[in-house]
DNA sequence: ATCAGTTAGTGTATCGGTTTCCAAGAAAAC
DNA sequence: GTTTTCTTGGAAACCGATACACTAACTGAT
């Protein structure tokens, strides 16, 4: 058997009041109980070891202080920052954290949703498949509690934490323009659903136009998920032999683009120059260290939890709104560009 | 409001029946209904959009299909793999996931651990502090459901999952002996508590006894959290100037000692080699690329989401056992010797 | 002495399921 | 035709907490 079970009856038989009374002291509320009552319960409840039983005061009380958190993507390391933010932020405010990965998956987020919602969570964070614009806003007409991050979806009425990526997409490849590329490529995985997609694709072409370039010098390298990543590149620039740099919008496809202008025997970056999504413990150390674009992943976990908890801890509903993070280019040898300090 | 809650009695009212048979139906427990009647409770089900409320689930029936995992560190990659199989596995057997992280500290472990008890989890998995011996053996006393990843501790009956470590880090040296380097050191954080530590301590030493050396020929580099590292691993150095191999058994650490060698102006493998642990995707894009230990992460979550969901679900209670995984010496540029193939 | 007001504490319904025990009717056995 | 067994289904207790309605005791004012 497993630790069998000290319940309030115990506590209260042993200190010799009700249940009543042992709840308000777990509680502290201390209106209707005496310091002479409280101590003894308080020792009852040591001696006995008792800890509450959260189904049960879930049930009864409508609140199970815990959140969930959805993801849809572990391997990423710039998830496990978020992670780690939002778990710390849960941690001090007395909140736990039930997680799960929905893997773009939009049948397993809205099932996800669901396990959630009968585990009576308190409220979620979630970075959504962007594939089930009807699910959010179901959820936000239920007014469920609820913050988007990372990634925006078509609501108003949302609450989330994102990093402005029209911005990010900007400074990267303004960076690259000002320091004399002409034929800049853009890499990105093909999925229009997401808004990261689209906003980096909105501020790569925003760059060239404040540098006086055309929309017929965009260069846009689309890759598909499953395929070898590396192949296409390889293919991509050989068709494309005039490009002179690469934007790069997620790590994963960073390290393929390097591994294919490797294989091609080109230099980086003086053939092909690169800044690339999401600044990692490695970025320094890569071959050559790697021109990036941080995004303040802790800091957008924190705010979540944050936002969430206020969001069914203060009386006054706090309105909707979208928290933006500014993201912060790291500049290295890859972009074969370092301002003079 | 959060979505108007309907309950097992609203069904059983539209249906015509019970709330006994509508358990009964929900919990495939087909014994006392005939197929008329399930039709016509599922329909119920499926109009009102009932979902069961799992908190009075749970309390009642003593099971919630919630499995804790706790972790020791959210950053380190290796761990969002293991996650990942752990979560895979759960999802795959119906269980759902909670997430804490101690953060390397025995107080915080403990307070979780009560924490997952309260939330009646069914069972749990964690990477130990090792520095609550105690707090261990009571929980395996107790038969609290319970698998111990990565690391092990001094309990004969505990489950277990973990890497063979002393393995590991004798194919990395070995490796680094045979192909003639004589002097080489290992790069470990100072922390004598985990049996990881002391493992690959372990390996290490025996491959230089395996290959006539002696202790003697031992060159042990402690670092301590917190500190500058690299200034540390940059005193030793010129501290031990004849130090051609450096085996490093955290990533963290092995980025810092590769700063450290290229700040000093050295050149990785000529004048130091390097075999480092734990593979990730950067391995092989870092300068020069990396000689890594891989550790099957991905599979070590599976296999202990596994065993303890066997733990409570068969009826004949498993022996205790430790699962060992193998680690894979990964050959690159930075251990100078590649085996002709 | 009476009444109102306050304080400390209790009894019990309740949250939403599961489970045990029992009942009624049909089928089978004698 | 009566008893036994099997099948289907329901009533009510229960899991362990909280919350509402209530009482008993005490204070103090009239």
């Amino acid at each position: 058997m497993i630790a069998l079970k000290v319940t309030i009856g115990d506590v209260a038989k042993k200190a010799n009041v009700s249940k009543t009374t042992v709840s308000r002291i777990l509680n502290e509320n201390y209106a209707h109980t005496t310091a002479e009552t409280r101590e003894k319960v308080l020792m009852a409840i040591k001696e006995l070891e008792y800890r509450p039983n959260a189904l049960a005061k879930g049930l009864k009380s409508m609140r199970t202080n815990v959140i969930g958190i959805m993801l849809s993507n572990l391997k990423n390391p710039f998830w496990s920052t978020v992670l780690e933010g939002v778990e710390d932020t849960c941690r001090e405010l007395g909140y736990n954290l039930m997680i799960c990965n929905s893997n773009e998956n939009p049948e397993m987020e809205e099932e996800f949703i669901k396990e959630f919602q009968m585990r009576q969570v308190d409220g979620v964070i979630i970075n959504p498949t962007c594939k089930n614009p009807d699910l959010y806003d179901k959820l936000i007409d239920q007014n469920y509690p609820m913050v988007i991050v990372n990634r925006r979806i078509q609501n108003e009425n949302a609450y989330g934490v994102v990093v402005d990526n029209v911005k990010g997409a900007y400074i990267a490849v303004n960076h690259l323009l000002k320091y004399g590329r002409k034929r800049v490529a853009v890499s990105l995985f093909k999925n229009p659903f997401v808004s990261t997609w689209k906003e980096r694709l909105e501020g790569y072409k925003k760059a060239f136009l404040a540098n006086g370039f055309t929309e017929a010098d965009y260069i846009i390298m689309e890759l598909e998920e499953g395929k070898d990543q590396k192949e296409y590149i390889k293919r991509f620039l050989r068709k494309h032999p005039d490009i002179d740099a690469i934007f790069s919008t997620n790590t994963m496809v960073t390290l393929e683009v390097i591994g294919a202008i490797k294989d091609m025997n080109l230099k980086i970056p003086e053939q092909i120059a690169i800044v690339s999504y999401d600044e990692t413990i490695w970025s320094k150390y890569l071959d050559p260290p790697l021109t990036t674009i941080r995004q303040p992943g802790y800091q957008m976990g924190q705010r979540a939890a944050q936002s969430l908890i206020d969001l069914f801890q203060s009386k006054s509903k706090p309105l909707p709104a979208t928290v933006v993070l500014e993201p912060e280019l790291i500049v290295r040898i890859s972009c074969g560009a370092i301002p003079k300090t």
